[in-house]
RNA sequence: GGGCUCGUAGUCUAGUGGUUAUGACGUCGCCUUGACGAGGCGAAGGUCCCCGGUUCGAAUCCGGGCGAGCCCA
């Protein structure tokens, strides 16, 4: 009984740290088979499975991963309270450069410094320390993660898949190597990605150079006129539309180039004319890719010419650019020069500028229309998002370049024979393999060598994560089921990890990865703008957890619009937690009536208040099914939390309480089944929100009513129940609502304290409802009167129903409308009584119905020291 | 430069072809009523970005403009 008592008698502030502490250290304490969020295959239930993202371990879980993360686990923890067998698993995404980077400030080293496999330790150790941190806010944020899921892509079960990946697309013809364009720092010696590009303006000068009577082109890199290798003019350009496939020598080379038409020429710049290298810049490297040009790479990796570049072999840029406007000039072809603003892009170490050289790169065939045909099948939410996938498979240039001259990355399972050059790609059941350790243990298939050089290029990150929902689905040992249900992610990586896991998914298994793709914005700092070190506007979720616990970060999270970016605002935090304390207020005031309270069969003395709050309870149950089903969890915690807050505890629980404290059994009975259902049904609705308020209430809830605790989390989901939504119990209840709000708004208005006794208070109304709870709420005798009372009546508006006369009348709808305003009372009254008028419109006769119209009616009472109130139904006369 | 999204009260935001436009925060009054003062009861606050078009009727649909954001080049 002791225990009672302490139950009983809630804290009256919810402690929001120590109860989220608490059940986060017991939900961790239970591992594998034995946690509540374990997904078992073998499970009868219909199975749910959630391709998760795995993120990149820099160390910190970031608040744009929370709000991802608060998505899946709102969809993980509805979906097992919906009778799914759930998987929530989590991977980690290891592989990339920010940690070579990372690795070698931390080590004071460069990679290359050091063998491969000691660096690559050295990684795998310092994303080993990320992860852990990682995880530990994901705890503390109460995410239901089957933790005996994890995946790490650094680690050989994982990357071995990757290789596997590679090996069966190389033998489908999916892979191949090729020639491509890289871009190369010339001060570096190394391949560098376009991330790494710095970009800086500055000035340069534009040479005019005539290359003959009708070809003058300017350029701002002279030295490159030895790989030029074709002239572009815009297709529009009249100046030049007679020259249009002419063939012209370029200057100091014996090379020749034609002049061809291309619509992304800029006529205002220059000349006009474009001399296309390769390679300039990028927009080179897309011509050259379109038009299908020569390849003519005259800098090699060291940053000098080479013989292609003829006299000018052996010079770095610098000199070849002197050199070559040196010559131009002799020959008198250096029309003009100008001063222009360029951008350039340098080697973000160095600051060198970078240059675009050719190199043999791995590359995967990219399928545009399979792959379109195939992501419509998938369910987009919101759709739009599909859009953006489209409009990147268009736009692809060129096939996908899988290769990388890294170190901390998947290797390539593959070998060049020393003696004929042949590429030999691994076998399967060599994998996994480093192809710098181990070598083929077979000869070379065309020369019969046993000499090979392994290949030192490692994969792209995204071939390991591409892969993701084969992992987790037992791919390819024991392929379980595909597709997967969910993949949820946010709209900047469509292109990458939405696009390249479709594209992997039926390269691999012929199949859409997954069903359905939910789609989160981004999430931009109070001042509405992107999360960055620069603008000082970074939350940590951290930060929030110390200040305001975790439910309130994941309600945040919940009240933005699927979707769509959203501002994170310190208030809709504190709105969060203030609700958290006014729902444990409303449960500490149902504690002492629910205490061993069981509801079996009384349901018979349920009262027009309790039908009336259980309607609305059943209505919102129905809205928040629907909503979690079409993934929009702003609606859902909307409705619940202004539900629970304005008419559960601000007018139901005023209403009901002299009963609950003042009533006979009977009636506290029908108060007590309600009040017992309402916090039942809402605290499993808000368990996929807040997680941790939910248990911790549902724990007090079992305890005090004498059930067996059991998570809230394994509870089944509210399903509405038809019987108790009722319209006339709903009609009732708002007559109750409104005439005790607006006796309170009375006494409020005559500065009198709202429980403060009234002589009498008499109401009239056509509807029969409850008055025992109005009694209590208000202080007062009720009298409900048989008769209308004796007052006048007066017509005050008239609101004609458009929705009706619009379609009917149409273009008369407007003269009818002032027609029937200029009447008088006496014409009104018997228009209303009549129930219709004919009305002449130009000669035109029109019946008009009085139900095309609502009126408005203000009654005048006579007599004294009453109030009149009126309300929708009903009439309330009040004698103080 | 391209794609997508968005412009609603001081701030953030929901929503919709139908006349009184949602909610939160903030502001202003009043109230310590037996769960909650981190609460309750009320009030003020809006050219629904601008200009055209469609329509009996547009904040909503269409076109154009201006502005913002994200992604990509």
């Amino acid at each position: 009984m002791s225990d009672n008592k302490v139950i009983i008698e809630l804290d009256k502030e919810y402690r929001v740290h120590e109860v989220e502490r608490k059940w986060a250290e017991e939900w961790d304490s239970k591992k594998g088979e034995d946690s509540i969020y374990y997904f078992d295959w073998n499970s009868k239930k219909p199975h749910y499975i959630i391709d998760t993202p795995p993120p990149y371990p820099t160390g910190s879980f970031h608040i744009g991963n929370t709000l991802n993360w608060c998505y899946i686990d709102f969809i993980a923890r509805y979906k097992r309270m919906k009778g799914y067998e759930v998987m929530f698993p989590q991977g980690w995404d290891c592989h990339g450069l920010p940690t070579e980077v990372k690795v070698e400030e931390k080590h004071g080293i460069s990679k290359n410094d050091v063998p491969r496999d000691v660096f690559r330790r050295l990684c795998v150790e310092f994303t080993e320390e990320n992860i852990k941190k990682m995880k530990e806010t994901m705890k503390r944020l109460g995410f239901s993660v089957d933790w005996s899921k994890e995946y790490i892509t650094m680690y050989p079960e994982y990357y071995s898949k990757t290789q596997i990946s590679f090996v069966r697309m190389y033998e489908k013809g999916l892979i191949y190597r090729a020639y491509h364009p890289v871009i190369h720092c010339p001060r570096c010696q190394t391949t560098i990605a376009l991330a790494e590009i710095e970009y800086k303006s500055g000035r340069t000068k534009l040479s005019y150079i005539k290359f003959d009577d009708d070809v003058v082109i300017a350029t701002t890199r002279p030295e490159l006129i030895p790989a030029c290798v074709a002239i572009a003019v815009h297709p529009d350009d009249d100046r030049y539309r007679d020259i249009v496939g002419k063939e012209v020598v370029i200057p100091t080379t014996e090379y020749r180039a034609r002049i061809i038409e291309d619509e992304e020429v800029d006529p205002e710049f220059g000349t006009g004319m474009v001399m296309i290298c390769t390679f300039g810049d990028r927009q080179d490297v897309r011509w050259w890719k379109k038009h299908n040009l020569e390849l003519r790479i005259i800098l090699d990796k060291n940053g000098r010419l080479n013989d292609k570049a003829g006299k000018y072999k052996d010079l770095t840029i610098q000199e070849a650019r002197e050199k070559i406007l040196e010559d131009l000039k002799k020959e008198g072809r250096v029309l003009r020069q100008e001063e222009v603003e360029h951008n350039v892009g340098a080697c973000w170490r160095c600051k060198t500028p970078v240059e675009i050289i050719a190199e043999e790169q791995w590359f995967v065939k990219v399928e545009h229309d399979r792959i379109l045909k195939e992501a419509e099948k998938i369910k987009w939410i919101p759709d739009h998002m599909f859009s953006r996938l489209v409009s990147w498979v268009k736009g692809m240039e060129w096939d996908w370049v899988v290769s990388r001259q890294r170190i901390f990355a998947t290797p390539i399972p593959a070998w060049y024979c020393k003696k004929c050059g042949e590429v030999i790609v691994a076998k399967e059941e060599w994998l996994p393999v480093d192809p710098t350790k181990d070598f083929p243990n077979t000869p070379c298939p065309s020369c019969g060598s046993v000499e090979f050089t392994g290949e030192d290029d490692v994969l792209d990150t995204w071939m390991d994560s591409s892969i993701t929902p084969l992992a987790i689905t037992g791919w390819p040992q024991e392929h379980k089921e595909y597709p997967t249900h969910l993949r949820p992610q946010g709209h900047d990586i469509i292109r990458t990890w939405a696009f390249y896991t479709i594209l992997r998914s039926l390269a691999l298994v012929d199949n859409i990865p997954w069903h359905e793709i939910v789609i989160n914005g981004m999430v931009l700092g109070e001042d509405g703008r992107k999360m960055s070190k620069s603008l000082g506007n970074i939350i940590s979720p951290e930060e929030v957890v110390e200040k305001y616990g975790a439910d309130a970060l994941r309600q945040w999270a919940a009240s933005g619009s699927t979707g769509s970016d959203v501002i994170f605002t310190w208030k809709d935090i504190v709105a969060a937690s203030r609700f958290q304390q006014k729902f444990w207020s409303m449960l500490r005031f149902a504690v002492p009536h629910i205490k061993g309270y069981n509801p079996e069969g009384d349901e018979r003395f349920l009262r027009d208040a309790d039908r009336w709050i259980l309607s609305r309870l059943n209505r919102v149950i129905k809205v928040a099914n629907e909503s979690m089903d079409a993934y929009r969890f702003d609606e859902a915690i909307k409705a619940i939390r202004s539900f629970a807050w304005y008419e559960f505890a601000d007018d139901y629980l005023e209403i009901v309480k002299n009963r609950l404290y003042s009533g006979d059994e009977d009636e506290k009975r029908g108060a007590k089944f309600a009040l017992y259902t309402v916090m039942e049904s809402m605290i499993k609705m808000l368990a996929p929100f807040t997680p941790f308020l939910a248990e911790e209430c549902w724990k007090i809830f079992c305890e005090v009513t004498g059930r067996r605790f059991e998570s809230v989390h394994i509870q089944k989901y509210p399903e509405k129940d038809n019987r108790l939504i009722n319209d006339e119990a709903e009609r009732k209840g708002e007559i109750i609502r409104s005439i005790v709000a607006e006796i309170r708004k009375m006494k409020h208005e005559k500065g009198m304290a709202l429980n403060a006794p009234l002589k009498k208070v008499m109401l009239y109304s056509e509807n029969d409802f409850d008055i025992r709870d109005i009694a209590g709420a208000v202080n007062s005798e009720v009298e409900v009167l048989s008769e209308m009372p004796v007052i006048g009546t007066r017509i005050s508006s008239i609101k004609p129903r458009y929705n009706i006369i619009g379609p009917k009348l149409r273009e008369k709808a407007k003269e009818v409308v002032k027609r029937i305003n200029k009447m008088s009372y006496e014409e009104l009254t018997d228009f209303i009584e009549s129930g219709s008028i004919q009305i002449d419109i130009n000669g035109e006769k029109i019946e008009v119905f009085a139900d095309w119209f609502e009126f408005e009616f203000e009654k005048t009472v006579e007599g004294r020291g009453v109030e009149v109130i009126e309300v929708e139904n009903a009439l309330i006369m009040v004698e103080i």
